[in-house]
RNA sequence: GGGGUCUUAGCUCAGCUGGGAGAGCAUCUGCCUUACAAGCAGAGGGUCACAGGUUCGAGCCCUGUAGGCCCCACCA
């Protein structure tokens, strides 16, 4: 007896230490080696602050899936994983922290805050690497990297001195996106624009030196404070003669000017905008052009500032309360009409973002945008699913200077020294020593620190050693493919392109493989708010990682969401248990596991037939993985093993096994097949389910090392087999019949019928008289007699006609007359419309005469099929008639 | 305002370059047949959102309509 088998396949078993020695034999380290193609990829670092979502599970099991079939197909495998320090989301939660012990962070100071996050980095940073390991990934952990590591800071400040000495980054006062709660600036891309029910407040400005009122409507009647002008258009004919007047600002008492400029819509609101040049992008524009002053009048937590007179100290919208009431007591106040508008918010902590002028650290964008635009339209770079190229082209297309200074401490500081004495500051490595402004020799650091995009956008090559030209670099820059969530296109994507390209003068990658998010059952967004987040350690838990692993995979096309339920990995491990039953099967079947490949005439045609079929699988399953078609790929494995080879060939190969003593180099001939299949179903398998795969390659071919280090199935021409293919589906085309009618006739399992087949195609028969004794049990049959009439068939046989031949069932005790003759009435229609159709087609003469000739003979054979098969029908009736009116 | 995407069986979704509609789950009928009841064998169930067009032929390509979702965008 072979290797025994648990009867349930036991995931928990299994998994921890396979993971364990697929470490200890570093079958995930690559290191290079010319001799081999190089097939790399970088994970997308998870935030150190994170814990394991479904998201991660989804993006880790793809890039797996790659990984694992690439090391297959030969390739020097590798995949470097690590994690993002996460600035602002780190800062936060360590804040928190502090906030909980009673510490606010500003008593520890910058040093001890650092110190402290570090610290606080080292004992969670090694969570979310566990719980992928839970997955079985199989990254490359000796190579595990961190964003803010001695490598990454050292390509961070390569980086940022490079560009500033090629004038891309500049410092400069400019309107940026400000969170007031992490007290921080932040990049157009980390604003998110939501619709906000809010109001229109229609205020009147007395014009200075008439009777007159100018009407204006704002969202933001607090912001009035900062008011420098009033616009209008230029050709407003309403208000074309007071351009150039001054309106009294009201409550501030202050005279300002009407100026027209083209940025006002005249159809929108009062036609008249107040213009706030330091608190919103457009009023910043149109106060440049018309040199207004800009005054801000926010402090840095959203209160109102000394700017603001008596609503000084007010937050930001309790001035707004306050000052709509004072404008309404003082007349000011026209009426307030419902309005929805846009508000951002900062996608870390939700709060609305306030536009404020401040001095940045910005890149300039749109000489950097130029070559990563080209690299997609030169097809160096492309997006799968293809639809995300123009979402990518879009972006950059109308791409403006990235904001990357941040007012936190957590992150890679900015290497720019202010002189203590002039105040000129000096962008270098380390702190210079003597002002080249004025030769003073005190310092001080830029306090700001970078966005974490900032370093995360060098992760492909940073992470193979980058600055310095290694020979990991050489070799295995470019990487292939990037593996990543739509959401993040922006942030990180387009980022690591351009700075790929800058740096080192190549597109980091090849292919950008974009999935969609993992949805809850009733397809919301799973987030910590709604407590709707299901945890991949649970599913590993209760259902194994293989099961999670092809949930993820199964039914789901790139690019597009998914919902995640029970029952769907529940499916998922019932496949895992019907894999681990066969597989059972078989080995308890093999004496140690010894089968010799057996002489070429032994074979069966069932043997053909699968061998045939697993080598089209191996062919279109490359295919599809070279598509980037995961879930069609794995579909099809799913298929071929539970139906096709658990179903039929099993079945077919246990007659065999069971007389084995009789004729052991047949049975012989049934386990070689079987292994020889099985091995490379898990072979095609293994990408997508690594556990349970190893776990029984382990066991069925002992004397190779392991599964994910063995070679990956080709097609080969020696195992095409046409004619035993034909065969196989004329049989399970009979045997289906043969069910099928007995089920209908609810004859008993257990009643055992001769079967009767004709047919006047003496090959088919030779065949099914072959394989007579293995289909028997499939065709619940005592006895299969082949033969070319039906001489010595009952009459009153039931019948089952299938293409090619004729079935008799002897089953006279049970056959209805009726029944039986409106069961073959039906199927008399059934064919005569099929073979309407086909004459139809075949009359069409624009279809015989433009479509393909294969297609046109397709549709003849049908014809011909069933014709011969309406025949047989017809005779059948006719016979039974007789015979009912006996 | 611009762009994308979806609408296929009761539910959730596949459907690759256009050539007779599929899966899983659910439902119904039989089966503990010694690999597997997490299973086996059957069955039912769809005007592929709607309207046009291209084509010999459309779930698939084009145009439009309706509804859902998403992204981008400076209409105060």
């Amino acid at each position: 007896m072979g290797k025994e088998l648990a009867k349930t396949y036991n995931p928990k078993e299994i998994e921890e230490k396979m993971y364990e020695r697929w470490c200890e034999n570093q079958y995930f380290h690559a290191e290079v080696d010319r001799s081999k193609k190089p097939f790399t990829t970088v994970m997308p670092p998870p935030n150190i602050t994170g814990k394991l979502h479904m998201g991660h599970a989804l993006d880790n099991t793809l890039q797996d899936i790659l990984i694992r079939y690439k090391r297959m197909e030969g390739y020097n495998a590798l995949w470097i994983p690590g994690t993002d320090h996460a600035a602002i989301s780190t800062e936060v939660k360590v804040t928190n922290q502090l906030k909980e012990e009673g510490i606010d962070k500003k008593e520890l100071g910058r040093e001890g805050f650092l110190e402290r996050t570090w610290r606080w980095k080292e004992e969670y940073a090694g969570t979310i690497e566990n719980q992928l390991k839970k997955l079985g990934i199989s990254c490359d952990w000796d190579r595990e990297r961190f964003t803010m590591d001695e490598g990454c800071s050292k390509a961070v400040e390569e980086v940022f001195i490079s560009l500033y000495e090629k004038g891309y980054i500049y410092k400069g006062s400019r309107i940026i996106n400000w969170c007031p709660k992490c007290k921080t600036s932040l990049s157009d891309a980390e604003v998110e624009h939501e619709e906000q029910d809010g109001h229109f407040w229609h205020i009147k400005y007395p014009i200075v030196g008439t009777d007159r009122f100018l009407e204006i409507a704002t969202t933001r009647p607090e912001t009035m404070l900062g008011d420098t002008a009033i616009a209008v258009h230029p050709d407003d004919e309403r208000y074309k003669d007071i351009v150039g007047k001054n309106v009294l600002l009201p409550l501030v008492n202050k005279e300002i000017p009407i100026v027209a400029d083209y940025y006002v819509d005249k159809e929108f609101g009062t036609g008249a905008v107040k213009i706030t040049p330091a608190h919103d992008p457009n009023d910043f524009e149109v106060g440049k052009r018309h040199n207004l002053e800009e005054i801000n009048i926010m402090n840095d937590d959203a209160t109102i500032n000394d700017k603001g007179g008596k609503y000084a100290g007010m937050d930001r919208y309790e001035a707004r309360k306050a000052i709509v009431k004072d404008l309404d007591e003082q007349g000011y106040l026209v009426k307030i009409v419902p309005h929805s508008h846009n508000v951002g918010t900062h996608d870390r902590c939700g709060t609305t973002v306030e536009p404020l002028i401040k001095q940045q650290w910005f890149v300039k964008m749109d000489e950097l945008a130029k070559p990563a635009i080209e690299a997609l339209r030169a097809g160096e770079l492309r997006f799968v699913p293809e639809r995300f190229n123009k979402i990518y082209l879009h972006w950059l297309e109308n791409i403006k200077d990235w904001c990357i200074s941040r007012q936190i401490w957590w992150g890679h500081r900015i290497p720019a020294y202010y002189c203590d004495e002039c105040g000129e500051f000096v962008v270098a490595k380390e702190m210079p020593e003597k002002c080249p402004h004025c030769g003073a020799t005190h310092f001080t650091q830029d306090e700001d620190t970078l966005d974490t995009w900032f370093s995360s956008a060098l992760w492909p090559f940073s992470t193979l050693g980058w600055p310095d030209q290694t020979e990991d670099l050489d070799y295995f820059y470019p990487t292939d493919v990037l593996v990543t969530g739509y959401d993040i296109i922006f942030f990180w994507v387009i980022r690591m392109v351009f700075s790929g390209i800058e740096h080192t003068g190549k597109c980091p990658f090849n292919t950008v493989l974009i999935h969609g998010l993992v949805r809850d059952s009733q397809g919301r967004k799973m987030s910590k708010s709604l407590g709707n987040g299901i945890d991949p350690l649970e599913i590993i838990d209760q259902y194994g990682a293989d099961a999670l692993r092809l949930t993820l995979v199964t039914g789901n096309a790139p690019g597009n969401d998914m919902r995640f339920y029970n029952e769907r990995v529940e499916a998922s491990r019932n496949f895992a248990n019907k894999v681990w039953n066969a597989s059972r099967f078989i080995l308890m079947n093999m004496e140690e596991n010894v089968v010799d490949e057996p002489e070429k005439e032994l074979f069966t045609a069932a043997d053909k037939w699968i061998l045939s079929k697993v080598n089209t699988l191996a062919k279109d399953v490359t295919e599809n993985m070279d598509k980037f078609e995961l879930g069609i790929a794995v579909q099809k494995v799913y298929d071929f093993v539970w139906d096709e080879f658990c179903d039929w060939y099993v079945e077919l190969a246990k007659n065999r096994i069971y007389h084995k003593e009789e004729n052991p180099a047949a049975a012989n001939c049934a386990l070689w097949t079987l292994k020889t299949v099985l091995g490379n179903a898990l072979k095609l398998l293994h990408p997508f389910m690594p556990f349970i795969t190893e776990e029984i390659y382990g066991a069925l071919v002992p004397e190779e090392e392991s599964l994910m280090m063995s070679s990956w199935p080709v097609y080969t021409e020696e195992w095409e087999f046409p004619e035993d293919e034909a065969l196989l589906e004329h049989v399970k085309e009979m045997t289906r019949g043969i069910r099928n009618i007995r089920a209908e006739m609810n004859v008993p399992n257990n009643r055992r019928t001769k079967v009767f087949v004709v047919s006047e195609n003496q090959n088919l028969l030779a065949g099914v008289a072959d394989l007579s004794e293995s289909v028997k049990p499939l065709m619940l049959a005592n006895e299969i007699i082949t033969g070319t009439d039906k001489k010595n068939i009952a009459e009153n046989a039931v019948s089952v006609v299938v293409p090619g031949a004729a079935v008799y069932l002897p089953l006279e005790d049970l056959v209805d007359f009726e029944q039986e003759l409106e069961r073959l009435t039906k199927e008399e229609e059934k064919l005569t419309k099929e073979i309407a159709r086909a004459k139809g087609m075949l009359a069409n003469e624009r279809f015989v005469s433009k479509a393909p000739g294969a297609k046109v003979q397709e549709e003849k054979d049908k014809l011909e099929k069933y014709t011969q098969m309406l025949v047989k029908v017809q005779e059948r009736r006719s016979v039974l008639q007789i015979q009912s009116q006996r």
